[in-house]
DNA sequence: CTGAAAGCGCTAACAT
DNA sequence: ATGTTAGCGCTTTCAG
């Protein structure tokens, strides 16, 4: 079952021409007649000639290929947001290949080795948040959703602090005044930045939180059921939570579900990401949302000018969505 | 930014050895002295040595690279089959390329055609359900639930006639006695498979089903919302219905919320798949379980085994796993 | 046990 | 416009 390839010397054998005409006419480049090229590009696709990508990729050193690596593709966030990487490069020519670091900073760094050995022409990367560890990748990055140590890395993202800032004054306004957040432990960039934008709502409203409801949990949705079991336990008075993803908000939702807590009357409840899930009839979920497919296609986009531009100007980038407010039934009030 | 990889001889030069001898030591082969064998991987890890797989490929036709072409990488079913993959692939040293056909064949045949110029050693497929377009496919393949077209053909898959019975069977069980189907238009396969064994326990039941009642739909939430209303509009006297994914199934319970058909009092719903979504408390459909995740595994493993045959045996393998009745809310009885 | 050399399929000078 | 050749990084005979 070896499948027997056929090569540029036997298409250039079969027309008696030498074979770098062949490799000529078939990229395109100048110096072939336009008769041998057509002759060429016939037999080339008679006999199913296909470029042997691997060939091209050590003597061009670009492999039209890069790699992602996300925690886990399971979460609808990461996704949609392959799906849109997967979808440009497609259209670029580009393969991609996935690897899933499980939030593990082990499988991640293995990851990164395979990655390398493939000789990828770039990498996209969630960070899992060990800081430092990426200043000696030499090869083009992009990393979804930077943190600070990430300076001088190219990034996409929405605007963390503002989703948390519209978030909060989304609560606010439904009348809700005292408010528990449950970030992603597995994420602190982004929980850092959302929440930097909460109190600032919070702030311009002349209100604060304490310290004792803000909570870490697990990216979950099991995560966000355990962190609202502890938050109520603690403070009956709690009457709102900002969830630092959906799925932790599902997990809200689920815990008042089975601890009669009503939604949207005695707590309000918003997430962060607007999953397809969280827009079911038996959820509705008031969420941020996040244009995540098309994240996923700036990211590639970005990732691509990155490799083709060698040595200009080299300017990093750093290009930020706005995520919008989803106003459903789990918050009370329609502004 | 131009990485700048170093190779075998720059390690062998740094020596004073030969290169051929840096390779015999580095892959383990005899030939090496176990002092210069040692002083060799020394050198190549403070080196910082990696090698590359496109030159490797190239000389062994193998790149330790796979394939996988799904059509949706947002169906949960097929995000936990390719956790599976991606997970065996990796502790195998292989990198898996994510393609995406979208349930579109013409992006299903771009797909083939950029995963061949890759050189991959094998591909996992869900086909989308036109015939006879493998034939020609020369490397080893995996399909994840084959059609009578793809005979002689490996494939992984749940029993899927076994699926419809159960669900089947337990609806009857339930006393729902007016069923009605839901198939999935894009994968008639599995849908047909199902769907004969739907019709076997309605036949050691004594029972048969009009044929008005099994609709096709597509496998989304909005489509299974549509046929539910084609169904219910047409036939008030429908007690059941048999999802053929849990997408479709989210979907009935979506029209039924809107139509105020109350679940499982008036209407009992069973879907497949069993993904995560299916269990929160504000769903809880029943459903048939498919164990993703090891189906996921032994794709690859099935794969990697035909990649590594070479031309032994080379018996044609059905890979068949039991599927499992998960008894949640949306259907009344608990047997 | 070790080195020299050929060749995988292709591109890009360099000749003609 | 076309052919010849070197070489990308590596594995694998084949000599020594």
């Amino acid at each position: 079952m070896i499948p027997i390839s056929i090569t540029i010397k036997d298409v250039a054998k079969e027309l008696g021409v030498s074979y770098s005409s062949v490799s000529r006419a078939l990229n395109g480049k100048e110096g072939v007649s336009e008769v041998t090229r057509q002759k060429i590009a016939e037999a080339a696709k008679n006999m199913g000639y296909q470029p042997n990508d691997l060939a091209r990729g050590l003597v061009n050193k670009i492999s039209k290929t890069v790699g992602v690596i996300i925690p886990d593709i399971n979460n609808p966030f990461f996704g949609e947001i392959v799906t849109g990487i997967v979808e440009a490069a497609n259209e670029n020519e580009y393969n991609v290949f996935l690897c899933i670091s499980n939030w593990d900073p082990d499988q991640e760094k293995e990851n990164f080795s395979l990655l390398k050995k493939k000789r990828v022409d770039g990498i996209i990367l969630k960070s899992i948040g060990e800081n430092g560890r990426y200043r000696d990748i030499r090869s083009p990055l992009m990393i979804i959703e930077s943190d600070n140590d990430m300076e001088g890395r190219q990034s996409v993202e929405v605007d963390n602090e503002l989703g948390g800032y519209l978030a909060v004054q989304h609560l606010l306004n439904c009348g809700y005044r005292n408010l528990a957040v449950i970030l992603g432990k597995e994420d602190m960039f982004a929980s850092t930045r959302r929440l930097k934008g909460a109190k600032r709502a919070l702030n311009v409203f002349g209100a604060t939180i304490e310290e004792e409801n803000i909570i870490l949990g697990n990216f979950s949705i099991e995560g966000g059921r355990v962190a609202a079991k502890q938050i109520f336990k603690k403070n009956r008075q709690i009457d709102a939570v900002f969830a630092m993803n959906d799925l932790i908000g599902l997990g809200v939702l689920q815990y008042c579900n089975e601890a009669g807590i009503r939604v949207p009357e005695e707590v309000g409840v918003i997430g962060f990401d607007n999953i397809s899930y969280a827009g079911l009839p038996q959820i509705e979920l008031t969420t941020m949302h996040q244009p995540k497919h098309e994240l996923g296609r700036l990211l590639f986009e970005a990732l691509l000018e990155e490799i083709q531009e060698k040595e200009s100007t080299q300017q990093i980038k750093k290009i930020s969505l706005n995520p919008e407010l989803k106003i459903r039934k789990t918050t009370k009030c329609e502004k």
